[in-house]
DNA sequence: CCTTTTTAATTCACCAGTGAAATATGAGCC
DNA sequence: GGCTCATATTTCACTGGTGAATTAAAAAGG
C-alpha cells in the first residue's frame, strides 16, 4: 500500500466521495494538487534515498552543488540561502556540516566584514565529480517513457503553476 | 530573489553551466527533476501557509480529511499511516493533537485489541466543513490559466511519473 | 562625525518527522 | 495449551528545519 499508485488512487476515491457531499469543491483541482504533493514528496525521499551513502541530504547535496557549479566555486550564505530557499539558521547548519566534511572552505570576506564567503575545496570537486554521476540511472529511470513531446509539456506545466504561485505570494495574503 | 520564477531561472542556468563540463549529464531530465522538487514544495508551503490560521500542519490536515471523507468516519492509525505516506510514530503523534482538540477521539478496538480506531468527532466535521471552503480560492488561484486540456495533460504526466517511481522503489535499490 | 537604520550571520529554543526499541496482542504450529 | 512469530501502537532519542533574539558591521542621514 505504500506504493504510489495505490495512495493516489484512493486520493481519487476520497475526492470524489467529498464532491458528492461538497459540489463547490473544484474537484479536479484539489486532485491535480493532491498529485503535485504527492509526486513531488515521494521524489524527495527518491533523492534522499540515494543521497544517503554519500551522508547528505538535499539541501547540503543542493548547495554543494551550487558551489560546484558557479563560476568562481564560491558564494555566500546569504545568497546560498536564495538559491536554495532555505533559511539562514539552516544554511548555518548546512555550512557547518560541509565545512565539517572538508568540501567547503569558510572565510571572512575582506570588502563587508559581515559577510562570509563559502568556497568548494578541491576535495569538494572531487567529491562532486565521483557522487554525481552515479545519480543518472535513477535519475533517467524517473522519466522513462517521457519522450520529447512529454518532456517539454511538463516543462512548461511546472512553470505555469510556477508563475501562478508567485502571483499568489505578492497577493496581500488572503 | 525568493521567487520561484528566479529559483528555476538559476537553476536553468546552473544545469546549463554543467552540462558543459559534464556533457553525460541529462540535462532535460535534471531539469524536470528538479523544476518538480521546487514547486512541490512551493506548493506545500502555500499549503502549510492557508492551513496556518486553523493551527493544522499539511499531515494533521491530511489525516482529519481521511477520516472526514472515509464512509464511516473512522479508521486505525495503520491504515491512516498508509493513506498518508506517514510513519507510524508521527500518526501517534497526529493523533495526540486531533484528539486534544476535541476534532477525533480514540477508541480500543473489540476484535482486535492490538488496534485503535480513531474516529472524527461532530466538532470535527464542523470544523472541516466551516475551513474547507476557505481554501478552494487559493486553490483555484494556483491553476489559473489551465484549461481543460492542459488539467488532463498535467494530470496523465504526473501519474506517468508516479508509475516510475513505483516501478524505481520495487527494484533491488541500486 | 555620530546616531539611526539596515543587513549578514549566528545562536537558541522549539516543532515535525524518523528509526529502533519496547509493549502488547493475535496467529500459526507442533 | 504453550511456544514462536507476526502485527499494531507507542516511547525514546535523534535529525532537519523554523522563527525570534543576538552580534557585528555597513550605510544613511542629519
Amino acid at each position: 500500500m505504500a506504493s504510489l499508485g495505490n495512495c493516489i488512487f484512493m486520493m481519487d476515491e476520497g475526492v470524489d466521495r467529498l464532491t458528492e457531499a461538497l459540489p463547490e469543491l473544484p474537484a479536479d483541482k484539489a486532485k491535480l494538487s493532491r498529485l503535485m504533493l504527492m509526486v513531488g514528496s515521494r521524489m524527495q525521499e527518491e533523492l534522499e534515498h540515494t543521497l544517503k551513502p554519500y551522508r547528505l541530504n538535499h539541501s547540503e547535496f543542493l548547495t554543494l552543488m551550487i558551489l560546484y557549479s558557479s563560476p568562481d566555486g564560491s558564494s555566500t550564505p546569504g545568497e546560498l540561502c536564495d538559491y536554495t530557499s532555505q533559511g539562514a539558521t539552516n544554511m548555518t547548519r548546512i555550512g557547518n556540516a560541509l565545512v565539517g566534511r572538508g568540501l567547503v572552505v569558510r572565510a571572512a570576506s575582506e570588502q563587508d566584514r559581515r559577510r562570509v564567503r563559502m568556497g568548494i575545496t578541491p576535495s569538494g570537486r572531487r567529491f562532486v565529480q565521483k557522487m554525481l554521476p552515479t545519480l543518472f540511472p535513477r535519475l533517467s529511470a524517473m522519466f522513462d517513457g517521457f519522450g520529447e513531446n512529454d518532456r517539454r509539456q511538463l516543462g512548461r506545466l511546472l512553470r505555469k503553476l510556477a508563475d501562478n504561485l508567485d502571483r499568489l505570494d505578492e497577493e496581500i495574503d488572503r
